[in-house]
DNA sequence: GTCTATAAAGGGATAGAC
DNA sequence: GTCTATCCCTTTATAGAC
């Protein structure tokens, strides 16, 4: 019954971040107080500095976590390619709609955008800072390699010409994809998800050609 | 010699709002003190009070502000098309190199891309406030206006056809560089100013079609 | 119209109890 | 391993001098 020390800790761990990444998200970092988030976690700031040694380190962690997150989601998207259009309209979901990681273990939580939100968030305070900058690089470009195999792989198995090398493709379809999720964000209307997904197509070479 | 009230004035709450600009755009808005943006400004905490009622009175100028900047710019150079890779190649340049309204009347200052800074800084303030968030959500709407527009003049006096609606083109096309903007910024180096350029042009239905 | 001095609050970090 | 209590610094905002 009784967990052992290193489940209790590593819980303590998970719940800590998840709440900083919920809080950081919504109400930005310095807006947030370290107490805010060890009560948020259902802890006290004791147990937070004693895993992260500041509100700083939860940031450095949640840096970490960030590179892997969301990585899977965005290639596996495009590879069982059925209707392209979907699939596409899934991806644009996905980063629209996106969570973070707060749905740990115990399920549903965070049903608005705070992945984007969290995403932003982290990308001003790796931009400020050099160290996190170099993190927030490999990330991005971790995103772009994963994406940019599944664009080969999906050109491959259909024997379809890329318009583009896919390094580049990858960073022009993550870029849409961003920027137009930034300005949803502020006016969903005016960024229907079919207009996001016609871009995305045009950029693939996929467009119907004009009359 | 000695300039009316009114002139002073006016001067001091411009000092105030650049100094706000380039520390906000920097440090961010939570990390930046109302004291030392007087004291960027050469004025006191006084001053800025008295003009700005306090630090979220200068967050909201400055979004007032950030509704008018940059607008004509980015349609501007649409307009005389001699050749179109040039002159996307000139947005972009404008995107990412862009300083904000800090180059007031006494010329230059900011080299490196505070703009795109200070956008996602506001951005972020104009989401997580439905107040502020009206006044981001119009930013954007006059942004894509104005490029809208501009496309349709291009469009007619050469007489080309638009692969989409115009609405929907400014969308994306903004999209694909702040998209790009974005990433560049965390590494220049993976974001060439030929792909984004490339990107435009694909997505104005202008590239060279696939074998 | 702007500055100086100060009051009042809030948050980060730590030490020691449990 | 986590919690409680506390110290100290920073920051906002104001009141009154110049």
């Amino acid at each position: 019954m009784a967990r052992t020390q290193e489940e209790r800790r590593a819980e303590t761990r998970a719940l800590l971040l998840d709440a900083a990444s919920d809080l950081f998200a919504h109400k930005g970092f310095h807006a947030t107080s370290a107490e805010a988030v060890a009560a948020a976690a259902g802890r006290t700031t004791g147990a937070l500095y004693d895993h992260f040694g500041g509100k700083e380190g939860l940031l450095v962690a949640l840096l970490e976590r960030w590179v892997e997150r969301r990585i899977v989601d965005i290639s596996e998207v495009i590879e069982g390619v059925d209707a392209l259009g979907d699939r596409l309209g899934a991806m644009w979901e996905g980063v629209v709609v996106g969570t973070n990681g707060a749905n740990g273990p115990d399920g549903a939580d965070g049903p608005d955008g705070e992945w984007l939100l969290l995403e932003i968030e982290l990308w001003l305070h790796a931009v400020r800072d050099p160290e996190l900058g170099m993190v927030g690089a490999e990330r991005f470009g971790v995103m772009r390699d994963g994406l940019a195999g599944a664009l080969v792989e999906w050109a491959e198995r259909y024997d379809l010409e890329l318009p583009a090398g896919e390094a580049e493709l990858a960073t022009q379809l993550i870029g849409l994809l961003l920027g137009a999720a930034f300005q949803h964000r502020l006016d969903p209307a005016a960024v229907p998800q079919a207009a996001v997904v016609d871009g995305l197509q045009r950029l693939l070479g996929l467009s119907a050609p004009a009359t």
